[in-house]
DNA sequence: GACTTAATTTTGATTACACAAAATTAAACC
DNA sequence: GGTTTAATTTTGTGTAATCAAAATTAAGTC
């Protein structure tokens, strides 16, 4: 039987959840997955014990749960489906990366495999999409870089912004307005953990200062930057 | 609330059963309705009673069901947006169009007005899908004009193919490779009322005979057809 | 007008998913 | 070790959509 859209989002949601879990002992707790897709812990527990009698997730009663293989690969499905179409929507669609999330959001659950094959083809087999996040490929494998976020790069050094990892819209925009998207060039001039503040130094040696919550979203490369000319 | 893909396929069931039904006397009996959903014929009834409850169909018990204003405009959007996709599938995304049904079935359920207002924008705000099945306009309105069959157009006259009424793919494939899709010119040579079939004069002078069933779902217009040079 | 037939409606269950609120468990504290 | 607290699970309900099979209605026949 082919999964229903409810149990692929549940099937997203616990493996979003894992990726930002402390390495390797990744048991995500009922009480995440249930706030994370909004629904009543009840509801999270009872859904988690399905999948786990279909084989797709292993569960531990008060601990939490992780994927089986088997749920890996079709939440990679998902996820690789949601990112093609992101992608699609604003290459080929002309929208805006901060107005893709939610359309993906649906559409992600229905396109069909030729459609999706047809996407990926038009595309050139992308390996990321807009907000710079890995696209797993048809056979499952997602590509895992590790990579720093502003908070933990060296300071005073050019870095690449190689992904933004929240879905705000409004924070979207507010990175796009401030050159802060994957392929810039920024750095690092100062942090304040007091002031809990990070100042950067972006484009056309423009200055920003911005928040750690918001620093820990953006994801760097300190290989491929240019040193300042 | 809006409504459920369920609801939006009910009204749009009703409503192409209501246009294939003779004129004006427009009610469509149950049986037609669940038949055509693919649901047994208490599930069309209960499903029913609630739509004439929300006002979005009329009910007459053993009679039938017609829709109502508003679930007149709610299936022309749905429609609206199946063809739209349909026609997007086989221009932009390069799909055969006896394979983008089942995708458009789908999707016509989730793309957001947005999506569809871009779609539609790409295409030059087309009339008529790949099938040449009119494509209901944003505030609701539905194109119609009056067509002929292969059945029923004048014989020994050049006519131009604008609809082919059927969505099954084997079908449209035969339609493709025998040249009788939506703007070619063909020519009806001869009935056989007897032999049910019905005797064609297509695109360089190929002749091919096919039923008169299969006739039926050929819509022609005798206008712009230019005579035979 | 009674009888048969075909279509339709009603009834009783089922599945998938959700919530609220009560009960339970695990962890944390003194 | 007993007690509070927080997370989790259970329990009882509800809604949407479905089916199979029984009951009913409308229509047609003799």
């Amino acid at each position: 039987m082919l999964p229903s859209s409810t149990v692929e989002n549940y099937l997203k949601a616990i493996y979003l959840g894992e990726t930002q879990l402390p390495d390797d002992q990744r048991l995500l707790p009922m009480g995440h997955l249930a706030s994370a897709l909004g629904v009543a812990p009840g509801t999270a527990t009872t859904m988690v014990k399905a999948l786990a009698e279909s084989g797709l997730v292993e569960y531990e009663p008060y601990n939490g749960v992780r994927l089986s293989a088997a749920g890996e690969k079709l939440a990679a499905m998902v996820l690789r489906r949601h990112r093609l179409i992101e992608l699609f929507l604003v290459r080929v669609m002309g929208l805006g990366w901060d107005e893709v999330h939610d359309d993906a959001e649906q559409l992600e659950h229905v396109v069909s495999e030729r459609l999706i094959e047809r996407i990926d083809e038009m595309l050139g087999r992308p390996a990321v999409d807009p907000h710079g996040d890995p696209i797993p490929t048809a056979d499952g494998h997602v590509p895992r870089h590790p990579s720093d976020t502003l908070l933990t790069c060296p300071i005073h050094q050019r870095v690449v912004v190689t992904r933004v990892t929240d879905q705000d819209a409004a924070f979207l925009r507010f990175i796009e307005q401030h050159h802060l998207m994957p392929g810039e060039t920024i750095e690092v001039e100062a942090r304040d953990e007091v002031a809990d503040s990070v100042r950067l130094l972006g484009r056309d040696d423009q200055r920003i200062t911005i928040g750690m919550r918001a620093a820990s979203k953006v994801r760097v490369s300190t290989t491929g930057a240019r040193s300042r000319g």
